[in-house]
DNA sequence: ATTATCTATAGATCTATAGATAATGC
DNA sequence: ATTATCTATAGATCTATAGATAATGC
């Protein structure tokens, strides 16, 4: 199973990951925590082990490296949220269940791979493609907050941006205090239910619901 | 009261600003949009309309400005935030009056200074006197939010983690949709205190009152 | 004399490519 | 032959400083 090509100088990968992994792992966790614009290629490709050069072989530049993180994490949530539409379980029970299947991806793995959404160079059209599915996940936490029967049409729009913010501030609440135990996740989707006005009864229901919906499957 | 010095080459300020201010302006701006290490000196001297060797007349690189943009964006809410610990309101209406100053200044302005916050480069140490007031805010929000009678303790820290969260969420969510209505703070506020279980009957009165302090001063 | 600005630039760094090298596959 | 990697480097860019210049203040 040995690989074709030169091998490389500081030797095969520990993590037994390929070097395109390496790669992203180590631009995932420079971006993170220094910022896009601050990491440089070379930076990179010394915390993947390879030169400099290499990363071109499998990276046309630093933003195909970012592209590919930035769809890599949102494409489960993206995922996930579309499966929720056509189920039959009330909109507050599959709120619940994308509320605290976001928040664990924000606050699970071992870089805060979240913070890659915030960083201000997105701002670039290349990572265009990104934005699109980002906006298709934003849709379905709109369309879940319009069907609850607390929500009155005119709320809508701004209660789905809040649950989306109060969801998204995971990203920032890990920054600060890395340590997220695990119940986190449902908390935050316990006050999201909260935040449109679900009263405390019908909320323990739709937790119950929700979470039926995340271990079934 | 023409000014010492050689005159500017682009002519002088228009907007009537200082050049001090100008630079710090077009910082603003870019850091916002493009990313801390994504901007140049050079780039902030020409939106400045200064050349490049000017900006070290007053500040002594980069980081100093940022630095500057972001105690002056951080410092009103840390005063503000602790002009509200001895006031004899209660901690409701105190903690609906800091969320609703909190989310109009993120909301306000030309630029999203609130974007500068969450830069990753602020882990450099440079910027640990930023971090210092900014801890001191959350103080204060884990201090209204334990004080509320319908927290418990041990879910005071997670609470106000919400919502110092949810209030910040702002940022992202002007980033997305720059138009934000005028009551948006107050719908924020509102949303704070759902998240902390705070009925709908005494959310009403500590609405009232919480903008009551921020009306009277 | 002091101040604010400018031009010029040295030296550092960064990106992207050209071309060599060392492995496997056929 | 193909592939993955390396070394070397050209050219671009960026930071920070040195030193000149053009204004006001005394």
């Amino acid at each position: 199973m040995a690989r074709r090509g030169q091998p490389r100088a500081a030797g095969p990968s520990v993590s037994g990951l390929s070097t395109e992994q390496e790669i992203l792992h180590a631009a995932a966790c420079l971006f993170c925590t220094e910022g896009y614009g601050s990491v440089s290629t070379y930076k990179i490709a010394a915390a993947a082990r390879v030169s400099q050069a290499t990363m071109y072989h499998y990276f046309s530049g630093k933003h195909a490296i970012l592209l590919t993180l930035l769809l890599d994490t949102v494409k489960p949530s993206v995922g996930f949220a579309e499966s929720l539409v056509d189920r039959t379980e009330s909109p507050e029970a599959r709120l619940w269940a994308l509320c605290a299947f976001d928040t664990t991806l924000l606050v699970s793995g071992d870089e805060n791979l979240g913070s890659l959404y915030l960083l201000p160079e997105l701002g670039d059209e290349r990572f265009e493609s990104f934005h699109v599915e980002r906006t298709r996940l934003r849709s379905v936490y709109n369309a879940l907050v319009t069907q609850c029967p607390d929500v009155t049409a005119p709320m809508a729009a701004d209660l789905s941006d809040l649950v989306f913010g109060l969801v998204e501030s995971a990203i920032l609440r890990r920054r600060l205090d890395n340590a997220v135990d695990a119940a986190f996740a449902a908390r935050t989707a316990d006050a999201a239910l909260r935040v449109i006005g679900v009263g405390a009864v019908a909320a323990v229901e739709a937790a119950r619901a929700g979470h039926a919906i995340l271990t079934d499957g």
